[in-house]
DNA sequence: AAAATAACTTGATCCGTATCAAGAACTTCT
DNA sequence: AGAAGTTCTTGATACGGATCAAGTTATTTT
């Protein structure tokens, strides 16, 4: 999108406290003056275009990043030439945290569109978190949440059926866009079939059978990449495996 | 829960620094004064036994715990009743990152035989990883690398095989043996073969008979929990999916 | 605008693993 | 020690989703 003007991002302050994602990257607790300080290590690169890597497996980390706009795939290259999609990425929401660990990208990480990011370098993060006590709470917490993430995600690949992991992962969109401001029911996703199977370990051609198939239920309406969620409450029913558990006994 | 001889065990002093176990749960980077510091907000608790709860998902979260002898199963309840196995935790490893993020635990842990643990009350240690730069360092780099295994295990539930799964579990807990001092090649496993199942995404028949094959193709030899490992190299070739790749194209 | 390529869909078939079933080995209780 | 309950193993069968194959619709290249 933004192709020629790149000079006048790198001028552009960074200003946390008016971003409206703020709430999403900073999520409550610190001060305003907290926010100005956290501000001014942030660092505003030029956009990425559809395929450009933001880092690749390997790579020395340095800083983590936030999507300000677009959206990005985290995937690891896996012994046999495949990859493991890890996640797909929206505004507000931070990655990178896998490299802390060891001072090196376990992971990759590419733009599924045009997207904008906002550089944080951990090291000066660390230091600034060991005087802002109220920055390093959210820190753990970040990092904890992210846990708790990856903790769900085993659950949908370790037990629930194809259904269920698309069901799911609409859901998941549906949901994070709406936080954003954005319909909850009528949104493009940035990926392919392929990627969408690659995460939710199905095939291609599973996930292609099942929209039509959750189309043809009257659940949604999808085009390519436009969805339309028709029916969200039977959608989160399916989350919970509605069809699979006898009837009616919820949860014994 | 402290039932009788509750106070010889608030007596003993904790002794990080002579712990044979502090070069896991503290790796590298704490200078002698430091653990000194650390050591003093830890509390060791009376043992628990098979069976007991260290805590349940909704509990009130204050400790993180290390695993100082036996060992912990981490699970989480899901809608219909069933449960998600999440880990499989030895002396040495830390429990509890999940539930930083909003004061609750999120998740189960139970032991499987009799298990000793260290307590770690977090608002303390956070008040003293403000102060211990490398202290605060270590902390992101444990809760990093958390993120890191969650990741691998996707990669496995995801796309890895059933006999695939069985290997890296087997190789798992070899290496972690090893790493403890313990035999690589010849050890007892605390966990059922149902709850192998669960935490694999298999079923318990499945594992079963995975066991059975392994022996018959003398990889290793298996008697109920005792597991003897005969043939680590071709375990490891397994887990790298050795003969579902089209042979010796080892990567494109 | 046509050609080439990539992404997606749909159908047919196959296979790995789940499920069902039953017996064996072990553990716990009385 | 015997009974009762678990856990594990093994066999038979079923099925969900993978794979193979081919056609369709987009997208990119020329």
């Amino acid at each position: 999108m933004t192709s020629r003007k790149v000079v006048s991002f790198e001028n552009i302050k960074v200003a946390c406290k008016n971003c409206s994602l703020s709430t999403l990257c900073l999520p409550m607790g610190l001060t305003p003056e907290d926010v100005e300080r956290l501000d001014s290590i942030i660092k505003r690169g030029r956009p990425y275009h559809r395929g450009d890597h933001l880092y690749r497996g390997g790579d020395k980390f340095h800083s983590l990043r936030v999507i300000t706009s677009g959206s990005v795939k985290t995937y690891s290259p896996n012994e046999d030439g495949g990859e493991q999609v890890l996640g797909f990425h929206l505004p507000g929401e931070l990655i990178g945290l896998d490299a802390i660990q060891d001072d090196n990208h376990t992971c990759s990480a590419i733009a599924l569109e045009t997207t904008a990011v906002c550089e944080i370098p951990f090291s000066q993060l660390e230091s600034l978190s060991s005087i802002m006590p109220s920055l390093q709470h959210q820190m753990y917490r970040l990092l904890s949440r992210e846990i708790g993430q990856d903790t769900e995600m085993l659950t949908l690949l370790g037990k629930k059926s194809a259904e269920e992991r698309l069901a799911t992962f609409l859901l998941s969109f549906s949901e994070r866009f709406k936080q954003r401001g954005f319909s909850a029911s009528d949104f493009f996703l940035s990926m392919s079939r392929h990627e969408i199977g690659n995460y939710l370990g199905l095939a291609v051609e599973t996930v292609s059978r099942l929209f039509t198939r959750f189309q043809d239920e009257k659940l949604l309406h999808v085009e390519r990449k436009h969805v339309q969620l028709l029916d969200i409450p039977r959608l989160y029913d399916i989350v919970q495996g509605a069809d699979r558990a006898k009837p009616s006994q919820s949860r014994i």
